[in-house]
DNA sequence: GAAGTAGAGTGAACAGCGTTAACAGTTAAC
DNA sequence: GTTAACTGTTAACGCTGTTCACTCTACTTC
């Protein structure tokens, strides 16, 4: 109900209209996402936009939400194919799919993740769609620790090698980990920051001057990461 | 001589233009370089611009390669006012050198490590003077490495533990490294490839979400990877 | 020292951009 | 069947990077 003709028929125009914007960001970048180019490329009148978006930025914001719902929703079918794969091989899924993801599709990954500008003349920013959209992104790795944690407890660095600051900040975020203790917040943190770091290099070409193709170097540091919190799957060979 | 009047007059307003496009990339962020904007701040209208740079990419490509060069002075600076420091000392120097920096001057940061584009589509690129600038930021490193290397050595991983392929394409490397074995650099390309990551995701605020101040999460994380490359100078209280 | 020339700057203009306003045609609702 | 809402258009504004033709100044050369 509720779908009438008129509503099915703008829903569709709003899927085109993202669809013609991404296009635009594969084929010329982040920069080639113009009104008027969106426009051209529907054969509209770039007014004609502005009964779908209130501005060229909310288009944007809308296609990056969609970007990130995307890119959750694969890395979850990821990983419930292997309906067998124990929590541990999971997390191998995760990472291993978000890189293949950022090599797959570079344009759409510069836009989620290329400089996430710290500006900080938005202050209304939190409520963007975009950063929902992330958040709930972020929850994927989030939760997949957590569980991880409690079906496998790892090892973890005391709070005293740790600093009292230290120890306290992790502690904030405990509610958000499942109730995990700082250091093993310190060890899934360390995992993330290792993973998304070595992911936007290898996507952003800034590997290439010493190493041409990082898929080994990538492995490499996948594995030794993962042992950290008391993984070992996949050795490289 | 051939500093004539006329020469010296344009290298300084050479060098009023560069200011000038910082001051505004400070105060507004990237996309505030205009060329338009800059010559506003000049007093001059926008083709006289045209007299110094042949567009507003080589206009903003020159500000990079200051800024790189500017980077890479302060760094070498910092690294010889202890004389006496050994040369893991001078590595944590650099480390929290190039993170002061950009903390200090994120939209400068941003300018030169925020999302370096995957572009293919500038096959010239390696003679921009910004690249240039960027690889002798690059030696730095990789100089220092070397250094420590051959003054105390540091136990590696084995050949057979990293793969034949990474093996290979790391030994391909050697010689920027000062003859080091794959292990050993893949020890070095460890190390900068955590901390580069560590430092543009705390600048860029994507830190935030779980760690309002990182400094204490970063400084873990140094010594952590200093361990790895056989320092153990600052140890986290 | 006068003539010639290269450099530095201006004003007008062009194409492109995001955006707004006023206006038409179609489609749903009461 | 009349109204109202929705979708689209045309025209225009101010902004951007860039080019062209022009002027004026300062240095060079004879």
């Amino acid at each position: 109900m509720a779908e009438s003709g008129r509503e099915q028929r703008r829903a569709a125009t709003v899927a085109e209209i993202k669809a013609a914007a991404r296009r635009l960001l594969i084929s010329g970048g982040t920069a080639a996402i113009g009104l008027r180019a969106v426009a051209r490329e529907l054969g509209l009148t770039p007014p004609a936009l502005y009964r779908y978006y209130p501005s060229h930025e909310a288009l944007v914001g809308a296609l990056i939400a969609d970007l990130y719902d995307e890119l959750t929703a694969a890395l979850m079918d990821l990983q419930n194919t292997d309906e067998a794969a124990d929590l541990g091989a999971r997390l191998y899924l995760l990472a291993n799919g978000l890189r293949d993801w950022g090599l797959a599709n570079p344009a759409e990954f510069a836009l989620l993740f290329g400089t996430a500008v710290p500006s900080p003349d938005a202050p209304d920013h939190e409520e963007t769609v975009g950063h929902q959209a992330a958040m709930r992104f972020g929850s994927l790795f989030k939760e997949l620790v957590a569980q991880i944690w409690h079906w496998q407890p790892f090892p973890y660095p005391p709070d005293e090698q740790l600093g009292v600051e230290l120890v306290e900040h992790l502690t904030q975020e405990s509610e958000h980990f499942g109730g995990m203790p700082a250091g093993a917040i310190y060890l899934s943190l360390t995992f993330w920051t290792r993973l998304y770091g070595l992911i936007c290099m290898e996507v952003f070409g800034q590997l290439h001057w010493v190493l041409p193709d990082a898929t080994a170097y990538f492995e490499a540091q996948l594995y030794e990461i993962g042992l950290a919190l008391g993984l070992d799957c996949p050795a490289p060979e």
